[in-house]
DNA sequence: ATATTCCAGATTGTATACAATTAAGCCGCG
DNA sequence: CGCGGCTTAATTGTATACAATCTGGAATAT
């Protein structure tokens, strides 16, 4: 019966609180592959200990947002481009599916927040805050998997997402824009009309789209990595 | 230069240690469902600190093998229904693909793999050893989407079977024999001859008949919870 | 001048200690 | 006899302390 009235300074799980607020981080290209991310630094910065902090990056470790090495420390994950093509292989696999999914369940309700998404996204673009503009993107796809209710591919969907953003970071054309909210648009479109086959579609032929927009030609530089490839050598 | 040749102390990491062997024993069901995993008990089992514990069950609460609930601790997961529907849903969409991928790859020695694996199975299922039998079939599908060379899948898939044996224990009909070797069997003919199109029907009826050998109407009971669930109605 | 060895600082891996929350037993009351 | 509140023990969440490993540079020898 006694009153917490200001703010609640551990209420919930603080391990979960850092890791979303890196995930964020690395969503919105704050945060660069192979960035090191060291456990002091980072506790430092959100103020808590080490127990929490690496609680946070091993938990990322396992959505492979973030490469832990042992004995090394934690990186922002750098795929590479046989990495990066697997994991639109399997979105192309997972999603299309799911789309189709979700025209068959989504309520009005779930309507509206697509096209909230999208007009959010609008926004975003138009403020050139590309990096919020890929969040929203992936976060559009997510809410899409949501609708379909099948929480296990959903989680999949997931950390596919949040790694796809990455691949981004590496490898994507700056000659391409990042106009997909025409795909998404007509993709709300087809799920609020219940056609199945058409969402189907759609989300694949939108998933070729973003894959054709990326040069996985090209090798990433693994920044901090440098030194250890030189090392390799040696022995 | 120089052999380790008994056991390593702790050469590699602890944590992976403890996660491995608790997911070992609950895919050979002996930790059966809701069983509750404290953080002392085991340290003390395996003669580390509950820092290792607490790392190796959050590692395993990310695949879902165990429940952590905050401030309660962690659990043997015990998948609803729904969710043990889901995972052989999302099995069925992801593994008949990778059967097929794995048709047009597998080498000679893959084969040789696949065939101990089956061989290993019936010397398991003849001794009695349901449990080590379990766990073998889940490793023959893993070895599939291995050999399949799609890493990001392939993990989807680990998680996947790991949940599966979860489903086994709890909604598995006894009247239904364990003998899918002789599907197995089969797969592997199809792989070896490099039928893609006979490995992924295979594969995707193999596991419409997994699926038709549980009972999902039955509700489990979850042991521990029961404290809970009563309590659940009081508030 | 270059390469190598070794030492010191910094960082991670693990264990222990303390704080917070929950579970269980006990007592008193209806 | 059963139920409810309180107290205490046990368990988890977090922080700190210690040990092991790695990084980086300086000194030395070639």
């Amino acid at each position: 019966m006694q009153a917490k009235p200001i703010s609640t300074p551990k209420p919930q799980d603080a391990t979960q609180k850092v890791a979303d607020a890196l995930a964020f981080a690395i969503h919105e290209h704050r945060l660069a592959p192979s960035t090191k991310l060291g456990e002091d630094e980072i506790g430092e910065i959100y103020k808590v200990s080490r127990t929490v902090v690496r609680a946070a990056l091993q938990s990322l470790a396992h959505v492979q947002l973030v490469e832990i090495q042992r004995n090394k420390g934690a990186f922002v994950a750098s795929p590479t481009p046989r990495e990066a093509r697997e994991v639109f292989e399997a979105r192309a696999l997972l999603e299309p599916r799911t789309a189709r999914s979700a025209a068959s369940r989504a309520t009005p309700r779930d309507i509206e927040i697509l096209k909230d998404h999208i007009a959010q996204e609008h926004l975003a673009l138009d403020t050139g805050d590309n990096g919020r503009a890929i969040n929203l993107s992936g976060r559009f796809h997510i809410e899409i998997a949501r609708i379909a209710d099948q929480d296990t591919i959903s989680q999949f969907i997931e950390t596919l997402i949040a790694r796809s953003s990455l691949v981004i970071a590496l490898y994507w054309r700056r000659e391409s824009a990042l106009c997909e909210s025409h795909a998404h648009h007509a993709l709300v479109q087809s799920i609020a009309d219940g056609d199945e086959q058409n969402a189907e579609e759609l989300m694949r032929s939108h998933l070729v789209d973003l894959n054709s927009a990326l040069d996985l030609r090209d090798r990433p530089v693994r920044a901090q990595n440098l030194r250890e490839l030189l090392r390799a050598t040696g022995e």
